[in-house]
DNA sequence: GGTAGACCTGGACGC
DNA sequence: GCGTCCAGGTCTACC
């Protein structure tokens, strides 16, 4: 990016965030168009602003040794004002720096095994659409083909930066794919016709049977209805429902899948079938109520950085793609379990 | 309400 | 290099 006459911003950011802990918390900081370069702990994004795509790099001085420091961002091209703004928003959500403090307190005074760390926060998508289509992605696969699937549709439908990468496409252009399009070029499977039609509703207005973001990100909406509107879409089950609630910073419902059934029976010794597992979990972190999310995901991503490290030195390529339930079940095996890590 | 099978891709494995 | 098997969540048909 060096020598290009792009735009710089600096963000403000709550008083507890630190980026490297707080954005490296979610697998999705490893899926296109996200890059985190864990050697200058730099993460790079490329966003679809007004004016077409521009790639930012977001850094935050003094890597994590003081919370609330500033974030930096080194947009590829000059930014119009409005396009200022856009990236502003696209960032804050994506970071969730309107999350307040005081939320994340909460959630510590509610499970205090993650007051010391400061964990809290969870990264997720600039546009509630890319979340939705992320989440589409991962389901019903392992996940180096989600990793595949995201960067694919990037590069073969994303507007492209000055700098050439690529951004998540847009549900415009993607409504306006062909299915047998995104299943040769993005290697979605049978996955590409309800991606299509998930677009297409993202497109409608409201009064014509479309999607309302405002509605689904309103906060007043009550989590059952979201639930239930979420259920309705297509190629969304019960743990993509779930999924997209926690992006939707409601943390209520657990995404249980293979992996949790993992999770399950090997940290918390639960035995029987994979129904009666997912039972039990759902009753030992209901009593987290609006953070059961958090202490369900916080425990599992605890369990990936003791076999791998600290997320901010993942890469995608070598680490980020190592994740699948079996793997991850013949290491335990191999550690002999113990019910070492079981942590209430 | 519960269950079985199809839907695809890509990695692992055996030959 | 090729064929086979398997993992993964949603959807549909059926009981």
């Amino acid at each position: 990016m060096a020598g290009r006459a792009g735009t710089t911003l600096t963000i403000p950011v709550p008083a507890d965030y630190v980026m490297r802990r707080d954005l490296c918390s979610y697998g999705y900081f490893l899926l296109a168009p996200s890059h985190w370069e864990p050697a200058t702990e730099t993460y790079t994004h490329v966003l679809d602003l007004g004016g077409g795509a521009a790639t930012v790099d977001i850094t935050q001085a003094r890597r994590g040794r003081k919370a609330g420091t500033p974030l930096t961002v080194r947009a590829d091209r000059a930014l119009s004002r409005t396009e200022v703004a856009q990236a502003r928003a696209q960032i804050t959500r994506m970071l969730r720096l309107d999350e307040e403090a005081a939320v994340v307190r909460h959630f510590h005074a509610v499970d205090p095994r993650w007051k010391k760390s400061g964990r809290g926060r969870l990264m997720r998508s600039p546009t509630f659409f890319e979340d939705v289509i992320k989440t589409v992605t991962s389901c019903n696969v392992t996940w180096p083909s989600t990793v595949n699937m995201n960067r694919r549709l990037c590069e073969a439908l994303g507007a492209k930066a000055p700098g050439g990468g690529h951004a998540f496409p847009s549900a415009a252009k993607i409504a306006r794919t062909r299915a047998t399009t995104l299943r040769t070029r993005c290697s979605v499977g049978y996955r590409d016709a309800r991606i299509v039609e998930l677009a297409r509703l993202f497109t409608l207005p409201p009064s014509r049977g479309g999607i309302s973001v405002a509605w689904f990100e309103d906060p007043g909406t009550p989590d059952d209805a979201i639930h239930e509107a979420l259920l309705e879409l297509p190629g969304i089950g019960p743990y993509a429902a779930a999924n997209i609630m926690q992006l939707l910073g409601r943390y209520s419902r657990l995404p249980l899948d293979t992996e949790s059934i993992r999770h399950g029976k090997t940290i918390l010794g639960y035995t029987g079938t994979d129904r009666h597992i997912m039972k039990r979990m759902h009753e030992h972190f209901r009593p987290f109520g609006g953070h059961a999310f958090r202490s369900y995901w916080f425990e599992l991503w605890c369990f990936y950085e003791q076999k791998r490290g600290p997320a901010w030195t993942w890469e995608r390529e070598t680490t980020g793609k190592s994740f699948t339930a079996a793997l991850l079940r013949e290491e335990v095996a191999a550690d002999g379990a113990a019910g070492a890590g079981r942590r209430r």
